[in-house]
DNA sequence: TTGAAAGCGCTAACAA
DNA sequence: TTGTTAGCGCTTTCAA
């Protein structure tokens, strides 16, 4: 099959390309016979516009480079799925890149978007990621930059971020006020922002209602269902006192669970449990965990909406960069209900 | 900041723009020198190499297009992280488009990517598509074309499945071996290739056991824990004997055992459950669910492998296509696991 | 080893 | 209302 261009309808019809061209853009000046005649001799060869010079003339591919450190993790496919959504009814379509949590691996996203001359980029940081690295770059060329969840400090540009401090503290004052007062609260050992920030809300929640912190409570590993087992193997072992656990994720919670089980501990009475992402399984396993929505898909879709708007002005970073914070969503469930002590 | 093309960095070297090129590419027959004074020009500059430029000239985007029905479902998720794992070490960038499940959608994916001349597009067919439809143009192009999982029937193409039938039949024979004879079977009421194939596994198992088909415990509806519970309610109410449930999927076998536990059913002495396609939830529930595993990355690493050979062929579709049928795995659980009746 | 030149398929300014 | 023309930034053939 010969590749059809503007120019083969041309011919066909007797008229300049140029005049073909204008007809597949309506163009105002062009009359509508010659309009009809062009879209008819088009579908009939079977002509396709061809992207890829019209990017290379005009300057703008309408593909917006979307850099995610691992799809396989629920979170992240969600706020995807949410972004292509919006993205695609506006007529952008979605170049992937993984990180794989990898700074390297990142860097070489940006730089293959640079290179593709993507529209914009969205972005969720790796895990390695510290530094403000290439992402500066792509703010010194001018291009549409926007973050959700994992932003990079010391870079000020448009992001959507849940509250993870309302989060963490919404967390921890429901089980305060669940009667918990010894709560466990495992975090990570990195230096990551939004982590930081619930382990913040945490304290502020024990500080709001004159509990104590205590120390021995704090725990920071990295996340998985295991380390959420082995913490409590070691608060046991240790014997240390707790009656509740807040986890900065749901395997961590999971695996909280299952130990508390497995060591004959009650939930939610004798220890209470909430952990954070709401992932699928938190609401089928029982008891059920309670836990903190994050709210993935309207992440997406408010983040490519927020980038739509971006796109639409000139000058990205002369504006002061639009900062949505989305509210987080306790849900509480078998896991952190009790009645409390001493009522009904 | 000025963009930079070849020409700029020609002008700095009193060069001409093609043996920049030349350098930038590796070209054989330029000097290491100049090879040197390009690179360390480019850099200094802050060139990026245009891809819709080189892509224009050379006919060649090193995009490959993947076409999914929606990246909210972990299945399909976990295949697109294994595909772009396996194209990113391979030099290619991935081009996403969700079909929501819609063909209309798929339509418009599928002329979206040849609109931007990808090299050749990986996909996964919409419930709704049950003709070949706008993926015979793709072929007719003699742009490589392959699907995993869900494939169109009447297109001879390569793909990467898994073994639906052998699947569905594990998990019966699996059942019949643990002393279960009257399984329920719960699949869907579409015409989709892969879940007749599940059916035709269950069948052929019952045959083999020498079991009789009772229409009776053959369901179809639409898959959801919602439809699974109703199923068990329904064979409840209607008085119909049964002792095990294979479906086709997870999260209606999560149904089925919710229904069961409620209506005080115990899971796996009086009623087996088997479900498919290995969710996160299925080994942390109680009991945990007994399932089929697809292999999801796996599946997308393979297809990945099975289109970087078609790429190298020139003529995609003068060789019989390869079609990679994976083996599913039955993982069992307790949802299932009883001692055979009389034995200990 | 390097240079000159054509052209990929389109957009858009300018002319008629 | 339509035609003419230049050029986006590269790759690649032919020539020197």
């Amino acid at each position: 099959m010969k590749k059809i261009t503007i120019l083969d309808i041309a011919k066909e019809l007797n008229i300049t390309f140029s005049t073909v061209a204008r007809a597949l853009n309506d163009h105002p000046a062009i009359s509508a016979a010659t309009k009809q005649a062009v879209r008819e001799t088009a579908d009939r060869l079977g002509y396709r516009p061809n992207k890829v010079a019209s990017s290379l003339r005009s300057g703008k591919t309408r593909i917006i480079g979307v850099l995610v450190p691992r799809l396989d993790v629920s979170f992240f496919s969600s706020v995807v799925h949410g972004i292509e959504g919006v993205m695609n009814e506006n007529g952008y379509t979605i170049l992937l890149y993984q990180s794989q949590e990898a700074i390297k691996q990142e860097n070489k996203g940006i730089e293959t978007f640079l290179r593709s001359r993507v529209d914009g980029i969205i972005a969720s940081i790796s895990l390695e990621t510290e530094t403000v690295g290439g992402y500066a770059e792509i703010r010194d060329r001018n291009i549409p930059l926007a973050f959700f969840d994992r932003v990079p400090a010391g870079l000020d540009v448009p992001s959507v971020t849940i509250d993870d401090y309302h989060g963490g503290f919404m967390a921890t004052a429901h089980l305060i006020e669940s009667g918990y007062r010894r709560i466990v609260h495992i975090n990570q050992y990195r230096n990551i922002n939004i982590f930081n920030e619930r382990l913040r809300g945490y304290l502020d929640a024990l500080k709001q209602y004159g509990l104590p912190v205590d120390e021995q409570l704090i725990i920071k590993g990295d996340f998985s269902l295991e380390f959420g087992r082995q913490c409590v193997r070691d608060l046991l072992a240790r014997g240390i006192a707790f009656d509740a656990v807040f986890t900065l994720e749901d395997f961590t919670a999971m695996g909280v669970v299952q130990q508390l089980k497995a060591q004959g501990i009650r939930i939610p009475e004798e220890v209470g449990v909430v952990g954070f992402a709401n992932e699928a399984f938190t609401s089928l396993v029982s008891p059920a965990i309670s836990t903190v929505d994050q709210r993935t898909v309207e992440m997406g879709e408010e983040v490519a909406r927020l980038f739509l708007k971006l796109l639409k002005k000139g000058d990205y970073y002369k504006h002061r960069p639009e900062k949505l914070v989305l509210e987080p969503k306790l849900l509480i469930r078998e896991s952190s209900s009790r009645q409390m002590p001493g009522t009904k």
